[in-house]
DNA sequence: CCCTAGTTCTACGTCCTGTAGAATAAAGTG
DNA sequence: CACTTTATTCTACAGGACGTAGAACTAGGG
């Protein structure tokens, strides 16, 4: 599922300031001028499409992301592996493009 | 730029058979029973986003496949790697995912 | 010069996204 | 409780991407 720019934003957002935050919240932090409504639509489809979470419990609607910025990417990742027939061909290469101090981490998160 | 399923079946195709179609190869190859002139449009598409090459020398067009499968997938990986501010913190995670097989294979791969 | 196979143009329905007004609901205030 | 303010949901629309293909046009074979 993409995420378009709005939504991408927004998504942000919440990633870089983590907890609860109100639409309010959400549109004074955003940049340009929107209209609450608009940031209450983007946030009902990042919640129909799982990343949000919301809590309708007192009055101002509370909104947070519903999963790290890492498991999402890390779904993506997973989401473009599995469309090929060959996760390893492709990884192989990934790994070809990486340079060598991020080889070092990797090599280092593994043996970890 | 994310493909269509029917642009995603054409591509499929057009790596697993690598070397020049022409648009009627494609149709008959693909499921279902399709215009070829949806083929057509979809290839042209698919050549606009620079996915695939058209040999219009002779005149049934040949197409091809602009990269490879693993070439266009490690550009998707890079991608959603590009849209995090923290690269490593995705790796960590995704190598957390992997299975011990998969883990085995990547380290092999680095010292490659 | 005319078929015929092949290609490009044009088009339309559908879905997604950005955008927000209108309508409705809830909550505070006197 | 009636009223005002604030917040949420409904409804809507424009624009772009994609699946789909007919119509119009082009080029090569006879």
């Amino acid at each position: 599922m993409a995420l378009g720019d709005l939504e991408r934003s927004v998504m942000d957002l919440l990633w870089d300031q983590p907890g609860a935050h109100t639409a309010n919240d959400v549109r004074d932090a955003l940049a340009g001028d929107l209209a609450v409504t608009t940031v209450l639509t983007v946030l009902s489809r990042l919640e129909k499409k799982g990343l949000v979470r919301r809590d309708g419990g007192r009055r101002p609607h509370r909104y947070a992301a519903a999963s790290s910025r890492e498991e999402h990417t890390v779904g993506l990742l997973n989401n473009v592996l599995g469309s090929v027939p060959d996760r390893e061909a492709v990884l192989a290469r990934f790994i070809g493009t990486i340079g060598p101090d991020e080889a070092a981490a990797v090599r280092r998160l593994l043996d970890s």
